[in-house]
DNA sequence: ATAGTTTATGTCATATATGACATATTGACA
DNA sequence: TGTCAATATGTCATATATGACATAAACTAT
């Protein structure tokens, strides 16, 4: 990874590793922001097959387009409770939210 | 139920409906709340399943007792993103913790 | 009983997440 | 090409969650 780059991810709030990338970031860690990547994917499949636009989503949950923007992105300043509570607004039982992490 | 008790857990945060108790909670609030609950039963479950007192597991999570106690009894005030770093903390894996959700 | 241990409850200063807004970028289509 | 809808990015004031602390209950012995 490009220092650049680098320095980019970790402005934006990202733990980067200098060495080997992901290297320095503990097993709960990795499982943490890949439990939130995979809500995050989860959200905007559902919001892509109900044809529905980030705004339209905003309206839903109570929020803003550019959130829901950033949950979508995985941004790190999006909390796992928001993306859980989109998807339950979205419809989703919680074992439609059990099965999007596992 | 009395006034007494739902004047008490109006006072804590929860919403609790006058006429039939939980029906002024929509579907999503009720899933919410359901999920949180069962992250809470696992986080304890965990823990006494190791023998750990909550002061054990404050320090792995690196919080406190308190804060431990107020995730096993559900509390308002934690957040599904505490209690999931909470299980990741104790080894639970993001295909556990969806287990414990379903 | 009472001492020691664990868990529960209440509060608060600080940290973090949030919605909103502006603005930039992208994509589709005439 | 330009125009319009959708999405992305940056920022900020406010709301909410957090760890820490004090203290109270609840257990478990002896």
């Amino acid at each position: 990874m490009k220092a650049a780059k680098r320095k980019k991810l970790e402005e934006k709030g990202w733990k980067v590793g200098s060495a080997a990338d992901f290297l320095d970031l503990s097993p709960e860690e990795v499982a943490y922001i890949e439990l939130k990547h995979a809500l995050s994917i989860s959200l905007k499949e559902r919001r892509t097959k109900k044809k529905l636009s980030q705004v339209d989503v905003a309206k839903i949950v109570k929020t803003s387009q550019s959130r829901v923007a950033k949950m979508e992105a995985g941004d790190p300043s999006v909390s796992v409770d928001l993306l859980v509570k989109s998807l339950l607004a979205l419809g989703a039982s919680p074992k439609e939210v059990a099965k999007a992490i596992a």
